[in-house]
DNA sequence: TATTGTTATACTCTATAACTATA
DNA sequence: TATAGTTATAGAGTATAACAATA
């Protein structure tokens, strides 16, 4: 919340943070004219052909607000919806070649310019800070 | 960009640990029905009472972005427009009461939650981690 | 009846371009 | 001319409620 540098506490510094790394996966989305989400979206989809309650699911959304960000995806050939063969009601969602593209491309980016971020850090810095985030991450209640 | 937990590289959980703590911003300024860039808002004008122009350049925003973001939360009876003394085209943002009142409430609870994100840190290891945050945002590039 | 997904609707947030009014 | 701000417009993203089709 606070301002400019000067010291930081705890708090804010990991507020800053978490500003600077989303920052990054946002000009790298936008790099690719796709937004944070639809990034979120494509990276789910490089493992799995999930259908849209699941997705809406993993990225905090509802269905209905599913139905146009696929769709908006869909018309830009990055994603593809196909009849589910078990369920007669559902959809799966998966990349496109383009879609593929894209996600790994924008992972690739991703790692470089978060690296970079780390860059004045020593190998055994890094090490601990990965150490004490992940920490905190399996600590957190699953979302 | 990857998925559940497992182990981690430096960059996953950065990304991870960002979303975590944006996902509690956004969690506090809900609980108050504003959303993370109107929270953000009322945060710079705690301590100032900017122009439109420099408040888009905070946020980084267009200027005619800030005009929908002041009216929304202008209507709610949260922030005020007085027009510039010193210049007949400005006009000074500041919080009202209300405003002031929800900032403080809402810094008090992202502070109270991020600290509870450390829980499992002993003292010496959130200085640590204090200490590394710190130089990456230190270091990164002035926005 | 319950579940999957879409549609209709409404609102926030954002940008670009054109505009008004001051400087 | 240049600057501060608004308006008009368009589009993405989001949710709620109602709906269709299938289970």
């Amino acid at each position: 919340m606070s301002g400019e540098s000067a010291e930081l506490d705890t708090v804010d510094a990991l507020v800053q943070l978490s500003f600077l790394v989303q920052g990054v996966l946002t000009d790298v989305a936008a790099a690719y004219d796709v937004s944070l989400v639809q990034l979120r979206l494509f990276g789910i989809l490089r493992d799995r052909t999930p259908g849209m309650l699941e997705l809406a699911t993993h990225l905090g959304l509802d269905k209905s607000s599913m139905t146009g960000l696929v769709t908006r995806a869909e018309k830009r050939g990055l994603v593809q919806r196909r009849p589910s063969p078990h369920d007669g009601r559902g959809v799966l969602v998966s990349l496109t070649p383009e879609g593929h593209r894209i996600t790994d491309l924008g992972a690739a980016e991703i790692t470089r310019r978060v690296t970079a971020l780390c860059a004045d850090l020593t190998p055994a810095e890094a090490a601990d800070l990965r150490g004490l985030a992940s920490r905190i991450i399996a600590a957190a209640p699953r979302r």
